[in-house]
DNA sequence: CGTAGATGGTAGACGTATCAACCATATCTA
DNA sequence: TAGATATGGTTGATACGTCTACCATCTACG
């Protein structure tokens, strides 16, 4: 019979599925940006780079493994770092290993904010996500997300081109 | 016993798992705008517009229906809305039912290139997302957004002053 | 050694997202 | 009908992300 539809296109439900699925993710991904700035004034991009460093020995870090751990381009990172320097969050010092390179620091303030910043978060996450997906749904994420990340890093070594995905990714649960 | 660990800190699981998660979710939507910007020329704030209007009868739809469908600020809507008219992807005209709004209409060129993205983009799914984590896993997630979708608009009516998710979400999986 | 290529990081330009302030129209209420 | 308030949309400032080009240093290989 082949009952064509009138203006309506034939979109496979896994589409639909995906598109209400980055619908939410980006509303709720905004949503708690939203939360962290009120109670803290920082941005998203403030946050992941000050929480990676909470953890660093010393807070300093290179600016290398930065990216590596956050899987950002290097120029969004240069220009986040000096912004945020400018703010008095982190400093520059000069690298020992590698005269190209920079350590990262975290000032005192920046430690500070920091801290503050994750507990704010953790706060959110647990609120928003754990309450309503529950712990199980939510390793079945990261599940998906190791697979994904796979996936990702397949492409990159297919095409050398596509630097989304050069460096190993942080996905595989076990820090 | 009590054991410290020596500087890492005593994060629980689940927010580990949220937190590859979102890094993952970032690297996959960077590569998929990526393959986007390549075959198209369009960015994702483009494709998503034109993928809505695409839908709508006659290509046509008021901008706060865009809205609704994208859960966008107004004021993000309206400085996409601007750039792309100059491009010539779509244009503006009087709304009948309400003086104050406008109706957005997809050019020719704008419907053309709108086939186009979403071609691109429904490849892209399919080969990096359908492909590795499969139609159940896909569903698992969308069901799962509808859950958050719930949450955030039960977080949107007890503080109205959270714009993030005033209307309702697209996310109940049946269009 | 010395040169060629790769790599860490920076700089500027441009497109994009958010916030606050604003204008015009609509709606509600006295 | 008039005034108060809410709402659709625009504007400008500012922060953010990406791209391209670039500089300095490192590494390989002659």
């Amino acid at each position: 019979m082949t009952v064509q539809q009138p203006s309506a296109s034939p979109r496979p439900a896994e589409l639909d599925a995906w598109r209400s699925y980055t619908t939410v993710h980006a509303q709720l991904a905004a949503h708690l940006a939203r939360e962290l700035t009120r109670a803290t004034g920082l941005s998203e991009a403030d946050h992941q780079i000050l929480d990676v460093l909470l953890d660093a020995p010393g807070a300093r870090m290179r600016a290398l493994e930065l990216r590596w751990a956050l899987q950002w381009e290097k120029s969004r990172l240069s220009h986040q770092i000096a912004r945020m320097s400018t703010r008095g969050l982190l400093e520059r010092d000069a690298c020992t290993e590698d005269a190209r390179g920079w350590d990262i620091i975290l000032t005192a303030a920046g430690r500070e904010a920091a801290a503050r910043a994750r507990r704010v978060r953790e706060e959110s996450v647990r609120r928003f996500v754990l309450e309503t997906l529950g712990a199980e749904r939510l390793a079945h994420f990261a599940e998906a997300a190791a697979l994904l990340a796979d996936r990702l890093n397949r492409a990159a070594e297919e095409d050398p081109d596509c630097r989304a995905a050069r460096a190993a990714v942080y996905a595989d649960g076990s820090g």
